[in-house]
DNA sequence: AGAATAAAAGACCCTTATATCTTTATATTT
DNA sequence: AAATATAAAGATATAAGGGTCTTTTATTCT
């Protein structure tokens, strides 16, 4: 559906507003270990988000990545733009070039209820609805 | 979800189950045609689903793929099984090691009811309900 | 039997996803 | 100013997915 890079870069995301205490700096040593993800790959993807004007980040020490508040009202969305871009959510289910509902595939009427709930989702809610969750304990970053 | 090569594979035996095609062999540069995918890449996929006894083939003239009556019995969960795995629909939809209900991902709650519903739509339904589908013109295999 | 046909089989290639390593630039501390 | 710590940037590595090509084998037709 995503690929598994953008689903770190929303773990990383959520996990940094998470711990957004003005101007703190996380280094990518900590996010890596916290959320259980290879450093390196973590470090570009995270850069990636930098470059896209989704994150902030510090070079020397007590450097880091960071966010200010505004990520809060961030839709996750903008992630999912910003490292698969939208046509992800596009393809056929059955690996046909075109997925239309005027010339359905067999699979077609099931999954877009699917994919459709599931960018509802990611257009609607924002970084902070998924920092309240994980805040009051009822879902997790890493496993 | 699903890889590009399972998509092809559940096209390619809804094809050759459509009822004018049980018991005729039908010749991979047909399929390939039909279905609007790469001739090589198909015949790799049915031969390894020949391997898997879902399909049977010939070779020589007038040869090709078929499947008999039976196939119709057939729950798409078969197909992915012997092409996919099972493992392809459990997978984290943010990429963390485990997925799991008691330590749920901030997505898990909400993809869960997706991929369960497509689960029990593989496993429930039959080649026959696809086929069926086909023929009186309310899905299409090509694009 | 020999020629023609069509899939099987396997080697090979390209692209993308995933991941790591090395070098460079920058900020902080001394 | 020099040393040090740390992330950025970019080159490289690895694996998997997706796709093509060539040779072999089996079947049918003449
Ligand atoms: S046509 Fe296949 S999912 Fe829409
Ligand atoms: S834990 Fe992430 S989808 Fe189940």
């Amino acid at each position: 559906m995503i690929s598994k890079t953008c689903g770190y870069a929303i773990r990383g995301v959520i996990f940094l507003a998470l711990e957004n205490n003005i101007n703190k700096r996380i280094g990518i040593q900590e996010i890596a270990e916290e959320l259980k993800v290879p450093q390196q790959f973590m470090g570009k993807i995270l850069q990636e988000l930098v470059r896209k004007d989704i994150l902030k980040s510090t070079k020397g020490p007590h450097g880091g990545f960071y966010v200010n508040d505004s990520i809060l009202d961030l839709s996750l969305i903008r992630i999912v733009e910003a490292i698969d871009g939208l046509g992800v959510l596009k393809k056929c289910f059955l690996g046909r070039e075109e997925c239309s509902s005027e010339n359905p595939c067999p699979m077609h009427d099931e999954f877009e209820v699917c994919r459709s709930s599931i960018f509802e989702t990611f257009q609607s809610k924002n970084i902070r609805y998924f920092v309240e969750h994980i805040e009051d304990g009822t879902t997790f970053l890493a496993t």
